[in-house]
DNA sequence: TCAAAAGTGTTGTAACTACACCCATGA
DNA sequence: TCATGGGTGTAGTTACAACACTTTTGA
């Protein structure tokens, strides 16, 4: 670093968050519909400014997170994406923003008694799709978040960060085939997540769902990085670039 | 973002910069020396703050590298790697750093007429094997660069941003594993980088090194991922375990 | 006993590892 | 003609996609 005399110019600095939860089968991503200038009424991601000199970044992001979507750290996984810091992203002045991205299992009502009431599970392809606006160079951060979590999946256990303590084998295949946006082969996929060491264990029970055969019951292992990986096919990117 | 009459704290905003090149077949990182408090005499990552409040961050890693390293944008590899911003992390103040990724193809004297007289290209095993202590949390810092650029190798064409104009097979297949740290089949290489579309192309003359048959001579491709990817060994991540 | 959901077996193929082998050059 | 580095051929294996098939439940 530099050592003059000369006094480095202050910034402000910022937390924003990609939250992505499944809801009824679909990849939802919380939005926060903007009261004020500037881009009021434009829908942005959920994030705010550092509370003091002494706060952490990553506890800002934890922070932010019970405050806009009453989410806590259990259960949770969060990671940061990166720095946003282009001079003019913000029009009220020079404000750095440190994204992070983090993923939450479903909830039945997920904002109940949350001072953040214009916040809103929005489907990620209204966004892909351009219908959704949104404020500031959020649309970046998102679509970073997006193809973050993407890759993540892959050689990653992130997957069961979308899942309850329990899941069964088909709710984990529509993780990846919601953040992926394919179809996957239930078949294959059975024995693939089974053959990556650590990624789920049997917790035992089973569940019935009105009909059908009950599904066994898995919880999370204790491996963060699976092998083999789950490769995500060639399709997927073919779709991307027709979205 | 929250929007009350409260106005958020100011922070120093800098960049510092990981710097990888491969010099006589050795992976090497450039550091620098502190001349004066905190941390004066340990070794440090190049950066600085930025300059003035219309700086985009980008802008002051391109300025950064060209200040302390004297190395231009074109023919080099520049990404970000993320934000750090631990309260302690300076004891000067609250500073938050924004991390780069830099690969430079070797050069033959890279810091002749560079003001940073103290840079010095360190061998990337003497900072594994703790022999060199680095100030603030570059040790982190540095660590995750490393991680990341294993990573690209594996899916991207970033090896031939190590590389100059035109190089041989031999000569890429040092950079992988230089930076992976192992060996590699020198005939197996040559079959998965060339079954690689787009990743390198013949640039049709040859060079002739001395002994032996003269190897053909390529250039950089036009794709930036490659497919099918060039999956690190397992013995990889063995052997980092023992470092 | 039928529909629906869970889970298993099999087959052909892509891509890899490990290794033997051939090619072109300078001394 | 030999040492040296450049480059190709092949066999056994792993991991996978694409299917047909069996099992267990509720109605």
């Amino acid at each position: 670093m530099s050592d003059d005399d000369w006094t480095p110019p202050p910034v402000l600095l910022a937390v924003d968050l990609v939250i992505f939860t499944l809801r009824v089968s679909a990849l939802h991503v919380l939005l926060i519909e903007r009261g004020i200038e500037p881009f009021q009424g434009l829908w942005a991601l959920p994030g705010g400014f550092l509370n003091n000199d002494k706060e952490d970044v990553l506890s800002a992001a934890h922070r932010e997170l019970k405050e806009e979507a009453n989410l806590d750290a259990s259960r949770l996984h969060l990671e940061q994406l990166g720095a946003y810091g282009a001079p003019d992203r913000d029009p009220r002045g020079r404000v750095i923003s440190v994204a992070y991205l983090a993923i939450a299992p479903g909830l039945p009502e997920p904002l109940a008694g949350t001072d953040a009431a214009r916040a809103t599970w929005t489907p990620v392809p209204d966004i892909l799709d351009g219908q959704i606006q949104l404020a500031f160079d959020h649309h970046e951060i998102f679509s970073d978040g997006l193809e973050r979590a993407r890759l993540k999946l892959e050689r990653s256990a992130l997957a069961t960060a979308f899942c309850r303590e329990t899941f069964t084998i088909n709710e984990l295949q529509q993780v990846y085939e919601a953040v992926w946006g394919l179809r996957l082969d239930l078949r294959n996929f059975y024995r693939k997540v089974q053959a990556a060491t650590g990624f789920i264990v049997p917790a035992g029970t089973e569940r019935r769902a009105g009909k059908g055969r009950p599904a066994r019951l898995f919880k999370a292992g204790d491996r963060t990085t699976i092998h083999p990986p789950l490769v995500r096919p060639a399709a997927a990117t073919t779709r991307e670039e027709n979205a």
